[in-house]
DNA sequence: CAGACATGAGTTATCTCATAACATTACGGT
DNA sequence: ACCGTAATGTTATGAGATAACTCATGTCTG
């Protein structure tokens, strides 16, 4: 398998060892490029909300990225970072993992998905897992019944291998 | 089709007008038997709180059962809600919405599932959709990428026929 | 039956997560 | 320079959830 950094490699490198910077700087370098190409302002609290939210694949918190912000002399009251956030979400920069109340950067941006999340309930972190038969499985299963999704939520709580090997002689 | 009331039906009958007292009676049939099999104790509080879950296919919040609980002689305060739903959830008599932060009756307990979830924007109603290929592509993406699930939530947001009948002439 | 133990129900207090409402500042177009 | 809009900031409050303790009740044992 080649070094490519596809979003289906995602899933596999969170919860592995890897150059994390990579991830970090593709994610920048989508964002910087959404920003200029759509006239959105990536505006230096939001821009510092995603680099907070890109230094780990764990998901946090609204007030643990507030705390951040605040720290680092923007404003320190709840509305600025759910703000940020949600302009983040908004523009598929980061998603909401709805289990946790949290958010994570997304690590491959632009090409708008909505992708399932697998969250390791040892080491917080989460992974995407881009995996169109599942959104495509739960549509048939709407229609069949009368219904019409709009957004979905696909969310694994689990384990990953890493804490599974580390879990076992307990 | 025949009248039964199966599982797979649950999700077309939540959002079509139907006989709900027929969907309490069963679900509180079940309740009943699953305490009396396993030694389970379906307490007045417990079992009255999962009576208001079923007297509609919308989840209600915890502080909306509380303050029905309260008003009916038990306890008002926070922990009894939360402690009987709980109970209710854990042994699959009612399930958990993420995405409302709420709880809905389940419709067909005894045969241990974790359904998908389909929630109307506009009338706020919830089925539970069986779809097992879900869970397996779920699980199948899971395994590719050393992730084992353990619980997994899938819900859709997005409007019943009704509710998109009624929309629509806006 | 008394005592010991377990389970459930009740309380108060506190914590985390999220938003409403409004004042102030920065930006872009004319 | 001027104005309108978007973004940032603040205070205050709402909504969801749990910790920690007390009390009642039921069950088992001797
Ligand atoms: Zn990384
Ligand atoms: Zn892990
Ligand atoms: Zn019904
Ligand atoms: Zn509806």
């Amino acid at each position: 398998m080649s070094v490519e950094n596809h979003a289906a490699d995602d899933a596999a490198t969170a919860f592995a060892s890897h150059d994390h910077s990579t991830c970090r700087a593709q994610a920048l370098q989508a964002a910087d490029d959404l920003a200029a190409a759509q006239g959105v302002r990536l505006t230096p609290v939001r821009r510092r909300t995603l680099e907070i939210l890109l230094e780990t694949h764990r998901a946090l918190g609204a007030y643990e990225v507030l705390e951040r912000l605040g720290a680092e002399g923007f404003g320190s009251q709840p509305p600025v970072a759910y703000r940020a956030l949600d302009f983040l979400v908004q523009h598929g920069l980061a998603h909401r993992v709805q289990r946790l109340n949290a958010f994570a950067a997304c690590l491959s941006p632009g090409h708008d998905h909505a992708p399932a999340f697998l969250i390791c309930r040892a080491c917080n972190k989460v992974a995407e897992a881009d995996a169109p038969e599942i959104r495509s499985a739960l549509r048939a299963a709407a229609v069949g019944v009368g219904f019409s999704v709009e957004r979905m939520t696909v969310e694994a709580l689990g384990l990953c291998d890493a804490c599974a090997a580390a879990e076992r002689p307990e």
